[in-house]
DNA sequence: ACGGACACCTGGAGATACTC
DNA sequence: GAGTATCTCCAGGTGTCCGT
């Protein structure tokens, strides 16, 4: 069984990048010649700025991702694939999905075989000091995010921002792209700031949720938002939670659209959609009006 | 104290230039 | 021509500064 994000998934990614990368390429070095992976709040010293471990780390959680969505995608004889492109879509090589559940298992896929789409957006949260013992090396948990000056994951405004855009790019890149539920995926919390935009994100239908896959984000029981109003953001505490959600995603397929237009315009295409037959027609034809 | 904007550097991919 | 070196562009996450 998959496991969602926990501090054990970070010893995991510091640990296994150990084996090719030098503490230096993963670990902040202090004056007192101590490997942080974040300036604790309290460290008054001198400071470097690491960028190595940028790409490790967006690496990893992506492959955690992977592995994370991959039972749910056996069940239905899918695979969750990594780096998938599909220019109809905007996921140009350059600007690949970092995770999609496809009925192939190919990178390249057309947009009829992508059933879902997620953005990953996770980082390290804690901070851990890195201690060479006898030779062999641990890593020590020094707090929670609370304790170090970094700003990890979907607590940036900037990583929010990013991954609205891009699910905005593709949500203007063709109507093919209309009935993949798109999801963001991370591991932390969101700020207040963003509440009321993740809800009004989901109900307009331009992203359907912000999953933190983070249960315990914070150390001692710290108080962390659950979900949002809408639930538009949500935190998923268990696997059979985010396999619940998965299904739901899928149970009935859903359109994505939008217009600008008049209510009289509008009107009169909900007058022409009524005169179809069946239920599903008058949807049919609505949307094929709005988008002419 | 916080959010937004910008800077930072690295590695990979693709394009272009250079060498034989 | 093929093979290799160099350049250009981009996204990854995180640090820092400024204005509120």
């Amino acid at each position: 069984m998959a496991e969602l994000w926990t501090k054990d998934k970070e010893i995991d990614f510091f640990l296994s990048s150990r084996k090719f990368a030098t503490p230096e390429q993963l670990f902040y070095v202090s004056d007192d010649k101590k490997y942080f992976a974040y300036w604790p709040k309290s460290y008054k010293g001198s400071k470097t700025t690491l960028q190595s471990r940028n790409s490790l780390i967006g690496n990893f959680t992506e492959k955690f991702s992977v592995d994370l969505l991959q039972n749910f995608a056996k069940k239905h004889n899918w695979f969750a694939v990594q780096g998938v492109v599909c220019d109809e879509i905007g996921l140009s090589k350059q600007s690949s999905a970092d995770v999609a559940i496809c009925k192939t298992n190919n990178q390249i896929q057309k947009p009829e075989n992508i059933l879902m789409l997620f953005e990953v957006k996770m980082s390290i949260v804690w901070n851990w000091e890195l201690i060479k013992h006898n030779d062999i090396e641990k890593l020590i948990c020094l707090g929670d995010y609370t304790t170090h000056k970094g700003n990890p994951g979907l607590l940036r405004s900037d990583s929010m921002l990013k991954a609205i855009g891009k699910s905005i790019n593709i949500r203007v890149s063709d109507y093919v792209a209309s009935r993949i539920p798109i999801v963001i995926l991370g591991n932390t919390p969101i700020t207040q700031s963003y509440y009321k935009k993740v809800d009004f994100l989901f109900s307009a239908g331009i992203i359907q949720g912000f999953w933190s896959v983070n249960a315990n984000p914070l150390d001692n029981n710290g108080q962390n938002i659950k979900e949002t109003e809408k639930k538009g953001f949500i935190r998923i505490d268990n696997y059979s939670e985010l396999d619940k959600h998965l299904e739901n995603l899928i149970t009935e397929p859903k359109e994505f659209f939008s217009s600008m237009k008049s209510k009289k315009d509008l009107g009169k295409i909900i007058e022409v959609a009524n005169q179809e037959t069946e239920i599903e027609m008058k949807a049919q034809k609505f949307l094929k009006l709005i988008r002419d």
